[in-house]
DNA sequence: GTACATTATATGTATCTACATGTATTGTCA
DNA sequence: TGACAATACATGTAGATACATATAATGTAC
């Protein structure tokens, strides 16, 4: 039996999130990161000096998920944290291990990137990132407001 | 800060499954079942006497994968397996307390269908749902090695 | 200025996920 | 038929994920 298509928004988009991330960490493999990671290195590497919660909430992860992300990047020296002026806050920045890896892997992520737009074609590749995108936005934000 | 936007394909899909994954855990909760779970109830409740990897297959996830989903299912009662002519096969069915589960159920569910389509407005959730699973049957069917 | 609420992060727990690999069964071919 | 390949499922391991909750620090109201 095939991939089946199914009624759900939910299970449908959870398998195109699954069959995307094989292709990405079958380009990232051997080389200690994955998907998700270098996704957070590429954050830091663009915006340095992120709280935990602010990297959570950029990629739209609970906070303890990131909590979890980051301990694993710094357990691998990839990153290190800083206590900030409030000081619950952790602030977030690439070590050089960090930025020199993130650079040697762009090429690898760069070929994902390709490979899904060669699959897709280009134009539907940029739709549905941007209607992922936007629900994503919808839903996220929507969802935090609990009473 | 907010959800960015992303470069990555793979990072965005991800948010977005992530994003409505949670509305229909939201959904779900307090009923026993993960969303996961009961897209399997629903998969078995229409197409039964699966084998494990017919369902692993439909559902686009790893054989590994089903195989734990199953396990969980079956520890809950919800479903049942028998070893088919083919001995290494196990072909799954739904308990009876499984199909009540399901049925009941089956309302929150499309509660959650139609808060994502009032999130996102009907139109854009059924292009988001079709180019999910365009790009999954694309990635899944090369991936696996397809003529 | 203290009691209480809020916020930032961490931890316990459980499921989802997949890769590498193991085991049992079936298929193939000389 | 007997050796070896292929297949179906299971297990070990590890990361991704989030909820409930704990802890520590900050903010607020009186």
């Amino acid at each position: 039996m095939n991939l089946l298509s199914l009624p759900c928004y939910c299970a449908t988009l959870r398998q195109a999130a699954r069959a995307v991330t094989v292709l990405y960490e079958d380009m990232l493999a051997g080389s200690g990161l994955h998907a998700t990671q270098f996704t957070a290195l590429q954050l830091l590497d663009s915006a340095p000096n992120l709280t935990t919660t602010e990297l959570a909430e950029a990629l739209g992860v609970d906070q303890t998920t990131a909590t979890r992300m980051l301990a694993l990047i710094k357990k691998a020296g990839l990153a290190s944290d800083t206590v900030g002026a409030d000081r619950r806050q952790r602030r977030w920045a690439l070590s050089a291990q960090g930025q020199a890896l993130q650079k040697k892997l762009k090429p690898r992520w760069e070929a994902a990137q390709e490979a899904f737009e060669k699959r897709l074609g280009r134009a539907e590749a940029a739709a549905l990132k941007k209607a992922s995108y936007r629900a994503a936005s919808r839903l996220s934000s929507t969802q935090t407001v609990h009473p």
